[in-house]
DNA sequence: CGGCACATTTTACACACGTAAAAAATGGGA
DNA sequence: TCCCATTTTTTACGTGTGTAAAATGTGCCG
């Protein structure tokens, strides 16, 4: 019942009656075959079981047709997101994807890198590790090949393409909406890990300076070493709500993630975060995390345009891999956020 | 600054002055050389760039040490969970993972598993689409390589190893706890388009039975082609609460996105769930979706042991590639799920 | 100093396919 | 029927490494 299975090309050469070499070619690109012999070749692949070794096609090609992607976290849809945009980008543009995760820990994304340089993919698209990544690791990348950054960026690697979100305006735009239908917010950080958080905080900041406004950070301080992001937003803002404080407020979240479990410490403390005319407690985040909009209550937010950084760090990648770019200064490319507007704040 | 690059270690064994087939065994096992010499070569490779090509190695090996792993969705902290399950024992075994998503696709899932088996991977774990997994992609997977089901179990393929939940178990612990303390629940379905949801649909109906009470099943109609569970359990609920039904009602969710609709469409009705001692709504979930306690009210829930499913998935596959497997009939682990009791029920 | 044990090098072939050039076959039109 | 253009086959070599067997080298012991 199953078919007779066929190992290698020069089998499937005689089992055919076809030349080794035009099936190379055929499983290239049939259309630079007769259309009749392609006919044969797929009538007799019908009769058989046999796929192209991945390896032994790659070793002796110009290009391997794959990119490697690098990201931090699984555990985190907004990183699953970005990844889901970029596979298929990547699919439409012909490229096989290889996904590492570097699962927060830099040796990890050595390692990934390690392998992506001895697989010869085309380009490296990465994600870093907030501000624990391995500089040597992206340097390494980027001079060996076509290399580009996205969500965070280090600013110890100030000459590499870089896409992601433009977290002055984005930020800068949900501390506006605050400020302007109600009490300016105060901004809850998140431990000093990340480069986003930085910009987000340095956005609102100004902004709030620009609308004469007085900034304040909470939440900086580290409460635990493995921490994720609902337990310290929950955490901070529980110690906060707990000595009375914040509790008929506006609370601008560094992400959303914060804002879940800020919005978990409202309600332990019978507070009902929401755009009331009257004023009150607020909350509000940023990403736009899938599941904003089933909370309750549903998050205020600033979504990031992952679907545009996605495709568009294929794009750049492809355009490099292609070698369509000038030298020169390195591509920044900051996507706009826009405002979801729910029932939070 | 940055080292000399070579690309061959025929190039590498001039430059270190060691023969080739020495460093060839040394890429491999280092401690088949003798320790004086392994120091030369090292001191060799600090001065250069270097990295052995993969595809070069891997193609005359018997063994590639690549494990495939598919899941059929990317947005989902499930599966995300339990491949990063995977992906951790995979590294302790010393596996190397490539790692596919089907995007809810079948044809895609063909042709991630075309990719495995034209990789030579040693070995393939796949957690399948709901139903519409090509079968003839299993089955071929299956009769090329060790092959290993995770998660959801399809009918029409009795004969392969399978690693997932007990949902009978699972199932009927909340079962029985709801009816337990307090009213019989109600199930809320998802579209039929899921061996689990099957499964956990019978195992209500079986535990309700034994306990002597009616089996009420709601949401099975499709609401729409592309749907989300969210969505789906908010809009079934949306509507019945809409209609004065099950605001007083125990309701059990195939699984805990759908809760989270559900716990949606309480709210939006005013409805608080929880475990009051007086009866009224109560909302439980299964799965244990990593945001649970965040929720509000926090999901009470039955948790799968994604942790141990990966493992168990990873250690089997590797008893298969290694041969110790005994010919005989499938091996079928189900892990017991426990409750996660919070405030929803 | 001879001989032995061990490590390394030499040599040679294998892996499955890409690719280029030359030779042969095929088909169509005059 | 013959010639030309296109397509396919032949032939031959390249890709970077695995691997086995034989040859060579090294150090140690008696």
């Amino acid at each position: 019942m199953s078919k007779p299975r066929i190992n290698t090309m020069e089998e499937l050469s005689v089992a055919i009656g076809v030349s080794r070499p035009t099936l190379s070619r055929f499983f290239q690109d049939p259309s630079r075959i007769k259309p009749t012999t392609v006919a044969r070749i797929e009538a007799g692949l019908e009769q058989v079981e046999y796929v192209p070794n991945f390896f032994a096609t790659r070793l002796n090609r110009k290009s391997t047709g794959m990119i490697g992607v690098i990201i931090p976290y699984l555990n985190d849809l907004f990183f699953t997101k970005l990844l889901e945009s970029v596979e298929v980008a990547a699919m439409d543009a012909g490229l096989t994807v290889i996904t590492q995760c570097s699962h927060s820990d830099p040796a990890i994304e050595a390692r990934a890198a390690e392998t992506f340089m001895s697989m010869n993919v085309d380009g490296a698209l990465v994600a870093p590790l907030g501000d624990h990544s391995d500089k040597a690791v992206h340097l390494r990348l980027q001079s060996r090949l076509p290399f580009v950054l996205m969500d965070s960026r280090p600013k110890t690697m100030p000459n590499v393409d870089y896409v992601g979100t433009n977290h002055m305006q984005s930020t800068g735009l949900i501390t506006e909406y605050l400020c302007r239908v109600g009490d300016p917010p105060a901004f809850l950080a998140m431990p000093r890990v990340n480069f986003n958080a930085l910009e987000r905080e340095a956005a609102y900041i100004a902004q709030m300076e620009k609308m004469g406004f007085k900034p304040e950070i909470i939440g900086t301080e580290f409460l635990s070493e493995k921490w994720h992001f609902e337990d310290h937003g929950e955490a901070v803002l529980d110690a906060e709500f707990g000595r009375g404080r914040y509790v008929e407020r506006s609370i601008l979240c560094a992400n959303d993630r914060l804002a879940i479990g800020a919005l978990r410490a409202a309600t332990r403390h019978g507070l009902t975060p929401g755009r009331a005319p009257k004023g009150g407690l607020r909350i509000a985040g940023h990403d736009d995390y899938p599941l904003c909009p089933y909370l309750n209550p549903a998050l205020t937010t600033v979504a990031q345009d992952t679907d545009a950084i996605g495709r568009k760090a294929v794009s750049r990648i492809l355009q490099r891999i292609r070698g369509e770019v000038s030298e020169g200064p390195p591509e920044i490319t900051l996507f706009d956020g826009h405002l979801e507007l729910r029932e939070s704040a």
